[in-house]
DNA sequence: GCCTAAGTTCAAAAATTATTGAAACATCAG
DNA sequence: CTGATGTTTCAATAATTTTTGAACTTAGGC
């Protein structure tokens, strides 16, 4: 209720307060919520790079945290998500802990390397499955058109899974 | 507890009773579920949609809701949302009121609709934002690197969206 | 080697999304 | 027409996902 003069003359506050997002800003992390959203990307995710995106230098996660007023969990878990994905670089600077974060040079990568942590999996787990489905439907004997659809999906499966390395080498290549 | 003799004689049952899915069944829907997933896509509408995709002829409401084990609301918003992104067709026999269901021909047409259906109102809508924000950062004499970066994504949206009406015509085309 | 700033973890709360089922509606065979 | 069948709607509930925050861990400056 009563504001405690928080930038009374020299002293730097001990817990700086940050601006809350600009409206240009926010009109580019809507745009990236919602394109996230797509692929169920959760929002705080998405709101953390569009931070870092519209910034001019790294951000650290205090400012990340205070800008966009969410949870220490939450940066957190967001950051560990997008470094996961490589979706983002830390700069350290010498003589501090304190790790300061930007985005990937390519959102293209990153964007194909979410996908494909997402769809690979899929793909290779389903493989023997959907292999057996189709051996048990031509044993069964299904109608051709039965058999015709689950064999276009194996071969579906198949290519993909081929095609996949080419489309971005995996982690170590 | 006392099973009411469901069969009984020559009484044909008034509810006809479903097999549940059986495992090669449930293999396949394991795999769309999965999928859909990635898309945001509800699990019980990638199981009608598996449901139609292995069997041999059109399937009607009653058949979708007994063998899933579903509700009627699932089963008529599912076929409403496979309906509304034209994934399924309905067969009308005449001299009955039933529908009957089978998939789209095109497995891959109907994933290209739906991929267009959540992106293209999303980049659509971003346009305008997406331009503005350009301009204020130009205006503000933002860093060099985060021009760039806007005017990157600029360009993509506007080239995906030119590109957008080749990859599959709109509704009327 | 401490001690503290920096970050992580995870159980619980909040928010969101999907499913249910009962009531309303629509359609057509009779 | 009319009545029963077939389907949709939607408020309530259930399930799932996301966020929070306080306790814990880690790392490095001093």
């Amino acid at each position: 209720m009563k504001p405690p003069s928080e930038k009374s003359a020299g002293r730097r506050p001990s817990r700086p307060s940050y601006e809350p997002l600009q409206p240009h800003e926010i009109e580019l992390a809507d745009f990236f919520v919602r394109m996230a959203g797509i692929l169920g990307v959760p929002r705080s995710v998405a709101e953390i790079y569009a931070l870092l995106y519209v910034s001019s230098g790294p951000v650290d996660f205090d400012q990340i945290q205070g800008r966009l007023g969410i949870s220490k969990g939450s940066v957190s878990q967001g950051l560990k998500f997008l470094r996961g994905h490589e979706m983002i670089l830390s700069v350290k600077e010498p003589g501090s802990r304190r790790e300061r974060w930007q985005p990937t040079p390519s959102l293209a990568a990153s964007l194909v390397a979410l996908l494909r942590s997402q769809v690979l999996p899929a793909l290779e787990q389903a493989q023997p499955g959907l292999q057996r489905v189709l051996a048990d439907a031509e044993q069964r004997g299904a109608q051709p058109e039965v058999i015709e659809r689950l064999s276009r999906l194996n071969r579906w499966n198949s290519r993909a899974l081929e095609l996949a390395p080419l489309l971005l080498p995996p982690p170590g290549a």
